[in-house]
DNA sequence: GATAAAAAAGATGGTTTTATCTTTTTTTTT
DNA sequence: AAAAAAAAAGATAAAACCATCTTTTTTATC
């Protein structure tokens, strides 16, 4: 569920794992040695076994890559460096997420507007736009990444 | 809970039923006879049991205005008269919904950024404008309202 | 080959959100 | 006063989301 301007956060639960998740990632790109689940999950302070379904999933999709056995865990190669915050968004909590009517009406179109329509496109498509213009990658700066 | 980006819609369910319904009152507005929960629920095609506990929370915090009895029902009155959609928003979602950060972080403050911070603060900034500009007695144009 | 480490996958609970059902209160009309 | 209409409130249930526990698969190291 996508709730780009009511609900408790922007973010799904789910999404703001995987942002923080790979965001951290990114911060360990230059080091070869691969990153597990736990270890993220106690940098993040964020549910273990809930994460790993979170990176299950991005790995499935592609947006990361993982290794299993010893030394295994997951990393951000070269397959991930085109990766961006749409296509996470997209990848936790379906595609329709961003181009549905916001009041949940069918048709989002501007010849067939809901009441809200005109108020809202532009920075819905603005909100778009910065997504898919953030690379993951890049996204690393030594910001607050975790509570506690 | 409050989804400004992800999430299958903008808004959770609750809060589009609730603007919806609240546009529609707008509509009849001139006219000075009540709408029942069953003739709104009805013209919007939305679960009545649930739409009358929507409309009694927004009744609660003065949002819109109703009569109990034969021939009661709700209404927007001068009392209404400024209602905006963040009211709307924060009334069902909650105040905190377009305040905190959107990983989840404590502190958003541009002292104490996450790393997204800088990216999403303008545009959450501007939709809440949007949100307090849209005074709802006013957002009636006779476009599309209900599904179906 | 045996062992251990780690992701992957399966199964199961808990909580919140969404939705429905029933009873109560208020108020108008008869 | 009785009856009826409608909101208000209480109780319960279904669905989605969040979280945890357990088992399986893969793979490196011994
Ligand atoms: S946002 Fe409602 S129709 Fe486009
Ligand atoms: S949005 Fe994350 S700290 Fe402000």
């Amino acid at each position: 569920m996508l709730n780009l301007i009511s609900g408790e956060n922007m973010f799904t639960k789910s999404c703001q794992y995987a942002i923080r998740a790979v965001i951290f990632l990114a911060e360990n790109q230059a080091s070869d040695k691969n990153t597990g689940v736990k270890e993220i999950a106690d940098a993040l302070h964020v549910p273990q076994q809930f994460l790993a379904k979170i990176l299950q999933q991005l790995s499935r999709h592609n947006l990361i890559s993982s290794v299993k056995g010893p030394n295994g865990g997951f990393y951000l190669g070269e397959d991930n460096a085109e990766v961006t915050l749409l296509d996470i968004v997209e990848c936790m909590d379906g595609k329709s997420t961003l181009s549905t009517c916001i009041l949940g009406l069918p048709n989002c179109t501007n010849e067939h507007p809901c009441p809200l329509h005109h108020h809202f496109y532009g920075s819905r498509e603005g909100l778009k736009a910065t997504l898919s213009s953030c690379v993951v990658g890049a996204l690393v700066n030594g910001q607050v990444l975790s509570a506690k």
